[in-house]
RNA sequence: UGGGGCAUGGUGCAAUGGCAGCACACCAGACUUUGGAUCUGUGGAUCUUGGUUCGAAUCCAGGUGCCCCAGCCA
């Protein structure tokens, strides 16, 4: 977890000096989404530092819902941002606000903005717009109506207003320059006509603000000190400052980091709307997906996801954090905090052929070995199990320490057995192993000193419980999914075996009635989650993570 | 001579004129009733050229590379 409360970076300083010189007397801070999508782990960055900083400065901050769009943004989105805002710990309380609210006020500077001549109606076509803007390297031209009288400027802004024209006749711009090399200068449009019903204002309005129109006049409206955003606005805060200069109002400082990136995956709101919508997955909580949403579901412990942001940092350069980082920041935490159970992905029958017939043994386990206050349970032991297939080869390939013809291992907390016989089908496939226990070895400790080399989880078949889990693998097949050659996209790099469903696996009994989202360390492979979909007695488990695995490496390496 | 931003091990982040450090990853070993965890250890970086300075990752000048901007999206 966080060391140090009071983060170190580039952004707090900035906010000291400001306290210090008096530039701001105290601190607030603004979250901004568009209700255009879910929260994904770029956001979450966002938000940890937007609010963190907020906090660790003794300071306040908002959520503001940027919905200056009625097209594109719907109820849907702002409750799952609420809720992933919450998941993440963080508090805004009565702080909720929607840009939309500010309409009228928005509305009332621009036509403060025109009668200072520094605002005109426009009623070039938006391809004539984009002709006129000019290009990165040749300054734009002015509109023809860029110099229409104050007076027929107020005049066509109200009637705009009063729904008199059409979607995309006029629109409502600054009057900066033409000819500056930053093109966000060149005469932004600050109002678009848009007869569309917006979620929250209904009918009320057919035009709208734009983004660089509505943004910083939102933050000031609300006192914002510091607007914290994506380094991608960093061209746009001379508009920013622009407005709220000529508009005379409190003016907030606005302070850019860059967007976080993670390997194998990809964190654009378009491209994971175009995977849901293609049902590629099966929604947006779908547990491959970096939705917060996802993560959730997948049994990503929120602690974790909050390390990693802070283990990220934060700065301006633009930079790709390792998924292993991620991966290693859950594990760090579901080492310290899951209990440990035994559970058989896929089965291979085993018959002690020596084990009193019918007997069955309660024998103890360890709930967590790195939590002593985790205390201990029982499991089942009988003489008929199931053990992982993996753990048994008939030729065992050099440094395997498992099960195989003529090799005595050890069942966790269980006995040493002995492999005597291997059972095939009419295909040549092993379908049963019979072995012999020593029952001088219970609770898996040779009283004559004798080691084994491998120790196995296992289940008891007759008191075991059918479950299904989910193994999920990274969605794309490369590091930099967007990264493609021409022609193709990042579709073709999507991992086609991303989800493989297990159904029938078997696990302990003390999982029968497990709690959705409870996490568990299934020993010696990974750690899983009770999905939604779970049933009483038939639960359903995802893989959050899988347990380092050095056995693997040594097999990969051949 | 469009404008803006960024360059530190494989990755991310520190070092704010004074011994380039941390984490992840990687590699080797110890330990182990999870091939988990834990512990120990190895290797590996200041984009480049010049300048200022006793001393430069840091300051200055030039160069190079990468990213962003031409929505009536945010």
């Amino acid at each position: 977890m966080t060391e140090n409360p009071v983060p170190s970076n580039f952004i707090q300083e900035a906010i000291l000096d400001d306290l210090k010189n008096g530039r701001f007397d105290h601190v607030l801070t603004r979250f901004p989404p568009e209700p255009n999508g879910y929260l994904h782990i770029g956001h979450a960055k966002a938000i940890c530092i937007t609010f963190g900083l907020a906090e660790a400065n003794g300071g306040k901050y908002n959520l503001r819902f940027d919905d200056t769009n009625p097209v594109k943004e719907d109820v849907e989105y702002v409750e799952s941002i609420k809720e992933d805002i919450r998941w993440l710990g963080f508090d805004w309380e009565d702080r909720e606000f929607f840009a939309s609210d500010y309409f009228e006020q928005l509305y009332q500077w621009a036509e403060k903005l025109i009668l200072k001549g520094k605002a005109y109606v426009d009623d070039l076509s938006p391809d004539e717009i984009r002709e006129y803007r000019g290009t990165l390297t040749e300054p734009g031209r002015n509109s023809p109506y860029r110099d229409r009288s104050v007076d027929e400027n107020l005049d066509l802004f109200r009637r705009m207003r009063a729904r008199e024209f059409p979607n995309g006749s006029r629109v409502l711009r600054a009057k900066i320059d033409m000819a500056s090399g930053n093109i966000n200068l060149r005469d932004p449009v600050m109002y678009r006509i848009l007869h569309s019903t917006h979620h929250r204002t209904g009918d009320q309005w057919c035009i709208y603000p734009m983004y660089d129109y509505a943004h910083g006049q939102s933050d000031s409206i609300e006192g914002v000190t510091h607007s914290l955003c994506d380094i991608a606005y960093e061209i746009h805060r001379p508009l920013y400052d622009w407005f709220l200069d000529e508009l005379e109002i409190f003016h907030p400082r606005q302070i850019e980091f860059s967007r976080l990136n993670v390997t194998y995956t990809i964190l654009s709101k378009r491209f994971l709307k175009q995977l849901v919508e293609k049902g590629l997955v099966l929604g947006w909580d779908d547990p491959r997906m970096p939705t917060l949403s996802g993560m959730r579901r997948r049994g990503y412990p929120v602690e974790a996801v909050r390390d990693f942001i802070d283990r990220v940092g934060v700065a301006k350069n633009e930079s790709v954090a390792d998924i292993s980082l991620l991966e290693h920041c859950v594990r760090e935490n579901l080492n310290r905090t899951a209990l440990r159970v035994m559970g058989v992905l896929n089965p291979l029958k085993v018959i002690i052929t020596n084990y009193p017939e019918g007997q069955v043994e309660q024998l103890e386990a360890i709930n967590n070995p790195e939590d002593p206050a985790a205390g201990t349970r029982t499991v089942p032991f009988s003489g008929e199990l199931y053990i992982e297939q993996e753990d048994f080869r008939e030729v065992p390939p050099p440094k395997y320490f498992r099960l195989a013809p003529g090799r005595e291992v050890r069942l966790r907390y269980g006995y040493f057995i002995k492999c005597e016989e291997v059972v095939k089908d009419e295909q040549g496939n092993v379908v049963e192993l019979r072995c012999t226990y020593d029952p001088a070895t219970r609770g898996g400790y040779a009283p004559d000193g004798r080691k084994v080399q491998g120790t196995l989880h296992w289940v008891s078949a007759a008191q075991a419980v059918d479950a299904e889990v989910r193994m999920y693998n990274r969605l794309f097949l490369t590091s930099d999914p967007d990264n493609v050659e021409e022609g193709k996209t990042y579709l073709d790099n999507i991992n086609p075996d991303s989800l493989k469903v297990l159904s029938g696996c078997k696990v302990e009994p003390s999982l029968v009635n497990a709690v959705i989202g409870a996490r568990f360390q299934f020993e010696r492979q990974g750690y899983f989650s009770i999905d939604p979909d779970s049933q009483p007695g038939k639960p359903v488990f995802n893989l959050i993570v899988e347990l380092r695995d050095t056995w693997n490496k040594i097999q990969g390496k051949k």
